[in-house]
This record gives C-alpha cells, sequence and structure tokens, in this order.
DNA sequence: TCAAAAGTGTTCCTTCTACACCCATGT
DNA sequence: ACATGGGTGTAGAAGGAACACTTTTGA
C-alpha cells in the first residue's frame, strides 16, 4: 500500500468517483477489481492533501484514473453514516490474504489508519469513454468500464453511490447540458438519442427529441455522414463554441 | 470553550445548520453573534461524533439550537475550499480578545484544533418558527432570527452557504413539499402564497397560485378564520395527514 | 350599499405529444 | 424502383398565465 497512514490526508475523509461513460449504447461506469484473492469491487477513489481543495482533489483522482484532463464533475452527495467503514471488508480481505500480515509495524499503521469510519464525497465525472485510458494503481488487479445495470456487488456503500449519482445525472442533464460530455466530439442525433435512452432507461420518440435538442440551442449542424448504408444519411453535430 | 479538542470528533470536519423560518411575511434564518469583542456572526454549527451519522449529528445541532426535534432537514452541499481555515478568523478574535491567551496549555490545544482546516457539510431546516426557542451556547453572545436578505456579514464562507442553501430549498420546495414546514399547522392561501413570495422574490397571480397549491392535492379544506375584517373570510388549510 | 379581499371560471398562449408525410441513399 | 432510416410539419392535448366575474364580510 502507499504511505497512507503518514497524515499527508485529511484523517476519515474520502472522495469517491462515479466516472461514467458511453459505448455500446451502454452507460457504463468504471470501477476496479481490488487486487486481492477473493472479489473485491471499488469506485476508484482517493483522499484529500491538507492543502488541496475537495473539487481539486476528485480532479486528480479523476485525472489518475482516466489519464485526462478538463474532465466534467460536479460533487452530488456526503455519505456519511457511521458504519460506513472498511472494516468489515479488510477483515474478509485478510482473512483471504494471510500474507498481508507479515509486515508487521508498517502494516499495522495502515490498517489503523484505514479501519476508521470514513466520510465519503462523492463526485460524478462525464467523459468521452474514448479518449480514456483506465490507469489502475497497484491496489488494483484490473480497472474496467461496466455497463450500469451490471455492476457487481461494490464494498461498503458503493452500490448506493452509483445510484445516487445516476439520480443526480438525470436530474441535472438538460439544465446543465451534460450528456453531451459523453459523447465523441460529434455525434449524429441518433446517437444523442440513444445515449438520452440509456440514461434515462425509456425511449424518446425520435421526431421530438430532436427538437428538443436543436431548441437547446447549443448544437452546431455540421456535414454528413456517409455511412455507405442505403438510407439518407444523417447530419453531425458538434457543440457550439 | 468545549473540550473541543479531545478527539470526540471527528477532525476537520464540521457541520454548519442553515435554519430557515417564517415572520412577517420574511424568511428569516437563525444566527448567532459570537460572545467576543468584534462583530463575529456565525451559522449554528458542529461536529460529528465517530460513532455518529453525519444526518443525525446535524439533527442533534439543530436540536441543541431550536429545542425541537423532528425537524425538516436536508444535507445540501459541500464546501472544501483548503482555504477555509477559522485562523483568519480567530487571530482578529485574540487580537480583540487578548484574555483568551491566559489559560495556556488547555486553549494551545484548542487553537491548534480548531485553527486547521475544515471540510464543512452544509444543511438546510425549515421550521416553524413559533415552536423554536432559539438556545444560545456559551459561545454566543446571542442568536437571533434576520431576514434572509438583511444578514450581516459573517465568518469564513458563511453568507455564501446561506446562498447555496436558499438555491436549494428553491429547487425542492415544490418536489418535495417543503414550503408547509415553515408554516403553523393550519394557515389561510395568501399566508402560502406569501411565503412562497418571499422565498423566490417575486409576485405570483393570486388565482393561478391558489389553483397549483391545491392541484398538488396535500392539503384539507378546513373552517373558515374570521378575522373581523370587512371582507370574505378565507379558508384554514392543513397538511393532509 | 359599499369597499375589500376571497373564490371560481374562462380564454389565450405556449409547450409537449403523436401522427403523418416527404426526402436522401445504396442496392 | 424500392426498402431503410433521416428530416420536418401539423393537429390535438395538456399545462400555465392573464383576465373577468361572483361571493362573502363588516361597516
Amino acid at each position: 500500500m502507499h504511505n497512507l497512514s503518514e497524515q499527508n490526508f485529511i484523517q476519515q475523509l474520502s472522495i469517491d468517483c462515479v466516472i461514467f461513460g458511453y459505448r455500446d449504447k451502454k452507460l457504463q461506469v468504471l470501477v476496479n477489481k481490488l487486487n486481492f484473492n477473493g472479489d473485491f469491487w471499488a469506485l476508484p477513489g482517493g483522499f484529500v492533501y491538507h492543502d488541496e481543495d475537495i473539487d481539486k482533489a476528485a480532479n486528480r483522482i479523476l485525472q489518475e484514473r482516466t489519464g485526462i484532463s478538463e474532465i466534467y464533475l460536479d460533487q452530488f452527495y456526503v455519505f456519511g453514516n457511521a458504519k460506513r467503514k472498511n472494516l468489515n471488508f479488510i477483515d474478509a480481505l485478510i482473512a483471504l490474504n494471510p500474507q498481508m500480515l507479515l509486515n508487521g509495524e508498517k502494516n499495522k499503521e495502515e490498517y489503523d489508519w484505514f479501519t476508521k469510519r470514513f466520510i465519503s464525497i462523492g463526485y460524478y465525472a462525464l467523459v468521452d469513454i474514448n479518449k480514456v485510458v483506465p490507469q489502475k494503481t497497484d491496489l488494483d488487479e484490473s480497472i474496467q468500464w461496466i455497463d450500469v445495470r451490471e455492476l457487481p456487488q461494490m464494498i461498503i456503500d458503493h452500490n448506493a453511490i452509483v445510484s445516487k449519482a445516476l439520480e443526480s445525472v438525470r436530474l441535472n442533464l438538460d439544465e446543465k447540458r451534460l450528456a453531451f460530455n459523453l459523447l465523441s466530439e460529434t455525434f449524429t442525433m441518433k446517437e444523442a438519442q440513444e445515449l438520452y435512452e440509456s440514461i434515462f432507461d425509456k425511449p424518446f420518440a425520435r421526431n421530438n427529441f430532436q427538437k428538443k435538442i436543436l431548441d437547446l440551442n447549443v448544437l452546431e449542424r455540421l456535414e454528413k455522414k456517409f455511412t455507405g448504408a442505403a438510407n439518407k444519411a444523417p447530419f453531425l453535430y458538434r457543440i457550439k463554441k
């Protein structure tokens, strides 16, 4: 593990990130599988340096995991149940990975630091999945995109954090023009519609959707996209600068 | 001061409460004036015990300050700027109150605990102002209701916290039926309208307002209220159980 | 009988929804 | 020519805003 216990970070405070991407007509979340025996899944997260804004900390964590900066992100909720501890998870981990205890002193410190009750600030991020190269840390066995509706059971309350994040995204989608952060720079109206449908998990009428989106007055129409298919070629759109 | 430094609380984490009440056709906020020389105003706030849910902590703080339980409250934002410290405020305080330094050791601990950077979770509460008996702590010179549009300059970012709270209340007012928490148990439609007008700081059309509120289908109509005025007596309403 | 304020109805306009039609494209 | 999918127009429904009218109350 890192030098978590060395007091560089604010104690008992963490940040958990729900990073949304969109591919294959599915809304996906970036999650990592922890590098231990047993199935331990978690959201990317981290801690806050003593002299660091929490927004900056969230940005840093996101950059570490996705490789890109200038990510759209928003704080959406604080999870502060008193029982929010890594303790149960750590004990299950140690039962399956007894070698973890070998290092004595050092690990004892880590253990004490890490098993306290944590308050976690939830951030959601919306990224163009094609620009992201997921980065695992040495705590992770792997990091991958998983369909938001097919997530495995995750540690502590991370599944609940994802639910709350999705709820917040839905509430803010139109007002803050969030959706377009999930698409590549140019896209067709159909792609935008399929994105909406995967976020809200319901169909939209094609003509009315187009009208609604264009009435937002934030898109500019570019050239047509010829796919070779035997039908009218759709226009490409881009967010107005 | 209290035994803040005795590690009963989670470090560097606070809760600040924006307690809204309504009287004299004005939306008011409960604020306290600190018990030192100089004009130091602050929102009621507190800290979180190690074994306490953050929602419970907010409830406890509210109960201490208002004397009532069963308060409607909602977490609305986390304020986590790195420069969020009591340091400047404390130094100004000490300059005006040099006697504070006399107690040596004990106060040094307090000083160290209290001058660190704090992350604060904002909660707003909506109360029936008639049921509240504001309670000051021994840190306060006074505690009082002040019109939300006439608040003095407060310490750190407390004015910004109030702004953000008001914004959140406006967003959630209809969806969560928040408004009626601010009125006494029975009220006339005019009173409800005046409350809305003070929250949104704009007038509503009388007839349309009545239709909108009754269409919510959450109120029951009671007897008429005869005031002695030379006009038609309005009905009283109450929230349906 | 009158003024003041409450209650209710109606029209107009904007917005949302559903249906229909036409157009471009490659086979 | 034809099937396929994209773009646009329009009528009907629903919701909100503005206006008008009636009712109740105490002086």
